[in-house]
DNA sequence: TATTATTCCGTAAACGTTTACGTAAATAAA
DNA sequence: TTTATTTACGTAAACGTTTACGGAATAATA
């Protein structure tokens, strides 16, 4: 602990610990001399205000708490750099919690800020089904955001991204440059965000009269080896021209069944992704995406969790969609 | 707040506040059926006990800091998240908190968590030149562990990879793969992580008495368009066949640069780089890395922050070295 | 001059815990 | 039986702020 507090401080100055307290806040009620005298010994004396003592009596944390699933993950990491600026211009301070995808962790990261450690929360659920109830519980008791990874059922302000017409005009792409079996990598599909991809996907596929075989929609699997092992065997099954993969992490083995099929990217098959890596552009072929604007989402939900702190929101319920970016690459190139 | 406090709690058992306090502690001095009975009720009421009161109590807030350059980045998302488990672990709470490569915002952090706000700090330094003043006042009030991002001339615990042995290595390996004319690109050169990575490369190419012109290293810029255009003029005019990249962020440029420059890697040109990205198998080429252990790197620094707070740590200035791993791949193939 | 308003600061209570100290009752030891 | 010990709990102070309330001194107004 700053061995020095506002009663050293106030005693060094001759001065009461009310005075200072005040004159360190800029109150109207302490005159500019004594300010002035205030904010140099503070400095002097390397006074910090003991944040516990302020939260305690002001019942405010100054702090923002931020759970998502994955932090070594492209979209999360951008995002919570978003989040951590607008923090930092507020002098607020961010706990990171991840979830791995876990309710159960999920659940109990909520309950524990449920003790007033933050001012309000930025999430992005896990896939695992939600305790609504707890949820709802929270989200009563202080301020909630929900960006990216949201849920239709659960109420609250929320970020999101065009993922309806993202996975509509990707398909749209890959039927434009000659596919005419496309398949689909389903995951989030518990979460709105998923629900919204794939029916953006079907809907497409609809428009354009293309087979909508449920064959052609693979479920991803628990983990990262089994599937490569699902995504290979679908591939070599269905045999699709055009996949749509609904995350990363099931795009890249993509490249390696394909690599081991003795298929070629893209003349055999095409690719697109919803996907936030940077070096997209580097891939072998590169990697035509759906480029989520991760860091302006971060940016967006910390700002209106501002907002509902100065009382500057009105709208509980409202939804918020940023653009995603089709950024088209080599592996969806038509074939000449 | 959780509107229910340990009063009201002790109110409906008709109990005092100290011996509901002790209960939940599971004192020895509290009856084993008064335990019971406290933490039902507590449970029923939803009691969460309010972190600053107990952090202003006990002079502890069960939270760390973690400050970085930056969020987004392989290296430090991936080291985040074994903090992160760690801290999880031991029912702690993580702090997050960026420099972007600025010192001034690196030491006003570390002066705000002077106030007490955290038990310990975690921080991989800003590439700027650090105030060592400010970093010694605060390591003498609280345990600072430094990860990857070091210096020598700040005392402490510092976890850290074989930094040199892997640049002389990479050089080896470029050597025995047919380079003759090997370029660096220098960053991080204001720390002993970079220190070291240079004098490993400088070393090899003394050993193998190979040139070791000042030409060949290339400081990086300051910005990414920069970076870019330095790296295309650096490979145009010093036409090196083999380069070590000290960042993944300079190695991407690279890659651009070869295209505009129509050389062919690695049949012209040799590219190895520090780097966690993820998909360096899937780059055209795929690239050789050195990895570094992010995640080990982040639970050994947790882990070690855990040992301080439990007096079981009596190495105030011991350097843990982590091994590197050298994955070879296409980039720097040898040309049949 | 008497009254009111304004300026500037101090006193003390409050935020919700934890813990040193005290104590009554029950139990054990002498 | 008397004394010492243990058990189980309560009282009250402390952690370091902030703020409601009050009050003295000065300035403004009647």
């Amino acid at each position: 602990m700053g061995a020095v507090n506002i009663k050293k401080l106030a005693f060094e100055l001759n001065l009461s610990a009310a005075t200072v307290s005040r004159a360190l806040r800029d109150s109207h009620e302490i005159s500019r001399e004594t300010k002035i005298r205030v904010h140099e010994m503070a400095k002097k004396l390397n006074y910090e205000p003991n944040p516990f003592a302020s939260s305690l009596r002001k019942q405010k944390s100054k702090t923002i708490a931020v759970i998502v699933p994955e932090i070594a993950n492209n979209f999360f990491s951008l995002a919570i750099n978003g989040i951590e600026e607008v923090a930092r211009e507020r002098d607020y301070h961010v706990l990171i919690y991840q979830t791995h995808e876990s309710s159960e962790i999920e659940t109990s990261f909520l309950m524990r800020l449920l003790s007033g450690r933050v001012d309000g929360i930025l999430i992005s659920l896990a896939c695992e089904n939600v305790d609504k109830e707890q949820l709802k519980r929270i989200s009563d008791q202080l301020p909630v955001v929900f960006f990216d990874r949201v849920h239709d059922d659960i109420e609250g302000v929320k970020i999101i991204t065009d993922d309806y017409e993202s996975a509509y005009n990707a398909v749209q792409h890959l039927i434009e440059n000659g596919c005419k079996k496309i398949g689909y990598l389903l995951a989030l599909n518990t979460l709105s965000t998923g629900k919204n991809r794939l029916q953006g996907y079907l809907d497409a596929l609809k428009c354009n009269v293309l087979q909508d075989d449920k064959g052609l929609i693979m479920q991803s699997g628990a983990n990262n080896d089994e599937n490569y092992a699902l995504i290979k065997n679908f591939i070599a099954e269905q045999k699709p021209d055009g996949i749509l993969s609904s995350i990363e992490e099931l795009a890249m083995p993509c490249y390696f069944a394909c690599k081991e099929l003795q298929l070629n990217i893209p003349n055999d098959l095409k690719l697109i992704s919803f996907s936030n890596l940077a070096h997209a552009e580097l891939l072998n072929p590169s990697l035509t995406t759906i480029n989520q604007p991760a860091f302006e989402i971060g940016l967006e939900a910390a700002g209106i969790l501002f907002k509902i702190f100065n009382k500057r929101w009105y709208e509980p319920n409202e939804t918020i969609i940023l653009k995603s970016n089709l950024i088209k690459r080599e592996s969806t190139r038509a074939i000449l």
